[in-house]
DNA sequence: AACCATAGGTGTACGCTGTACACATGTCAA
DNA sequence: TTGACATGTGTACAGCGTACACCTATGGTT
């Protein structure tokens, strides 16, 4: 009998297959939880087999960023260079927020892959079609920083709100007390102050102001001609 | 006999004690190494007596951060609100680079210690006080992100140039014909065109670069009134 | 002075992690 | 048919955070 029917020759392992079930499994269960052991669970492998694969998990975790990297828009063409960059950065946007936990795993990666290197270098060839010296292209990269990825770090995320109401408005309180200029900017726009507590940002907005601001700037001083000699006190002004 | 002699009566410990170990041993052995047994070892103690301190090393984390974020200066009196800004987060820049590690940790708390909301409840504070409307506050902090706290996150840093000649000479051309814009700005203004690409930037200029940007870009919107209800393409002339 | 509650330090143990190393197996070339 | 090579297995180890039971020294009360 063809032993293909018995034991149905599995499909072999390859690298591409490896880092594709660790996207899956990041997605599903949390970056945190993904460790060699599920991984290959995950896989019907025993954990060994994947470093048949990947030298280690530092490189699988560099072949997951060369995944998520991949699904990043291809430049636009024929926009000015500051809609095309935009729109590119919003694409890489929202290739993250499909990986929620992808920033955090980007920015852990001590060298970049070399996807990660194409996509900073077009990104770079982006501002030079639109006329930008070298000089200040290269400021300007590390103004966006990792902005460019589409995110920015959410420092501290407002835990939920307490579900019990006299907890929540003694909290509120103590909070108000201490912190009067954050819980102004938190009930903003809102009569029910207390129950805004927990309401959130609108986190695309916000992206979109901060990277608006960043353009923006960035137009200003290439029309103003901008030189790294203005190297003291760089965009200032003032002196 | 008295036995503080004998037995020179060791100190007990107390939570200060633990944390300012904690960035110590940071400091000397890096942040991956800083683990609860090597801690332990180093005050002289065996592991488990830290949680009679700390509840786990998720709190031993929050509490390093509240050591570092106090070494940054309260805000400098009688300045403009755009210098005292500037001025307060190059402080807490300083107090980052003295803990090239805390950048890091900081990213990785998932809430606020109550010093670090101290923080930005004064640095909002600082915008108000210097007219901004409660609504432009807000985005503006989110504009800053994780560059309130002095760092932008180094993306890839670069890795140190191989020491044989052969070996970087062949690899700088790799390079310049994959990604050449990326080489372009390596190497601006250098006429070693080689040597040049491990040369690295001047970190201090970036990061003040984009602070200006920002702080510039805020400025602006403030002077010409910015309101949320401009909150479609938030700062852009063009539509 | 005797007592005892309590805070602080100890020792052991468990489950989890990444991965080194020796081994088995399955596939293709000679 | 034989052997080489790629692929998957099994066992083992050191390190991690930390639960739990235990001991000990200290300080206040009787």
């Amino acid at each position: 009998m063809a032993e293909s029917a018995q034991a149905p020759r599995r499909v072999p392992l390859n690298r591409d297959r490896v880092l594709r079930a660790a996207v899956a499994l990041a997605d599903d269960v949390g970056i945190e939880a993904l460790s060699m052991r599920n991984l290959a669970e995950r896989l019907g492998v025993v954990p060994m087999a994947l470093y048949k694969h990947v030298a280690n998990k530092e490189e699988l975790l560099d072949g997951v960023v060369e995944i998520i990297v991949g699904e990043i828009d291809p430049p636009a063409q024929g926009a000015d260079w500051k809609d095309a960059i935009r729109q590119r950065i919003l694409s890489a946007r929202r290739a993250l927020l499909r990986h929620r936990w992808a920033s955090q795993v980007i920015e852990s990666r001590l060298h970049a892959p070399p996807v990660v290197l194409d996509y900073m270098n077009s990104l770079i060839g982006m501002f030079r079609a639109g006329g930008f010296s070298v000089d200040l292209t290269h400021h300007v990269m590390h103004a966006l920083g990792s902005r460019m990825w589409g995110f920015t770090q959410e420092v501290f995320p407002t835990p939920p709100p307490p579900a019990d109401p006299d907890v929540r408005a003694a909290m509120f309180g103590q909070l108000a007390a201490q912190y009067p200029y954050i819980i102004e900017i938190a009930t903003a726009g809102s009569h029910d102050e207390e129950s805004a507590v927990g309401r959130g940002c609108d986190d695309q907005f916000e992206f979109e102001f901060a990277l608006d601001v960043l353009l923006d700037g960035f137009e200003r001083l290439h029309q103003q001609g901008w030189s790294s000699t203005d190297r003291r006190r760089a965009t200032r002004a003032s002196a």
